[in-house]
DNA sequence: AGCATGACGATCG
DNA sequence: GCGATCGCCATGC
């Protein structure tokens, strides 16, 4: 493996794409699943980039399960609205019971 | 090639 | 417990 770059936003967007609705889950993760390890700021960089993929971004959140990113978005609500469309409660941009809808995507680094 | 920035994370004071 | 600072990796100028 080099230093594929494109694969690496790739398998950024793939695991996002991956999320299960209703779940969340966080930038340091999805670093550490691409094998970036301490590179979240890498994740939020590309995730500021996705909004040219049909990436659901409104599901990476950072590990406090606060909705930083929800000024990158359309609208500042959106975020939140789609999150609680799914069925995440969020409450003062912060997703309630956090850890309940945490989802691990090292849960399918084997199945990519 | 070096400096500055960022949708983060962890540690130090 | 909270605020400030450093570290991490990639991108832009």
């Amino acid at each position: 493996m080099k230093s594929n770059k494109e694969n690496l936003y790739a398998n950024i967007y793939e695991i996002v794409r991956l999320i299960p609705e209703g779940k969340v889950t966080t930038y340091g993760a999805i670093a550490k699943a691409i094998g970036l390890g301490s590179g979240a700021r890498v994740v939020g960089y590309a995730m500021n980039a996705s909004h040219t993929e049909n990436v659901p971004a409104h599901r990476v959140v950072n590990r406090n399960g606060q909705l930083t990113g929800k000024h990158h978005f359309p609208h500042a609500t959106t975020m939140e609205d789609l999150l609680k469309k799914e069925g995440v409660k969020v409450v003062a941009d912060q997703i309630v019971d956090f850890e309940q809808h945490f989802w691990d995507p090292a849960s399918l680094e084997g199945e990519i």
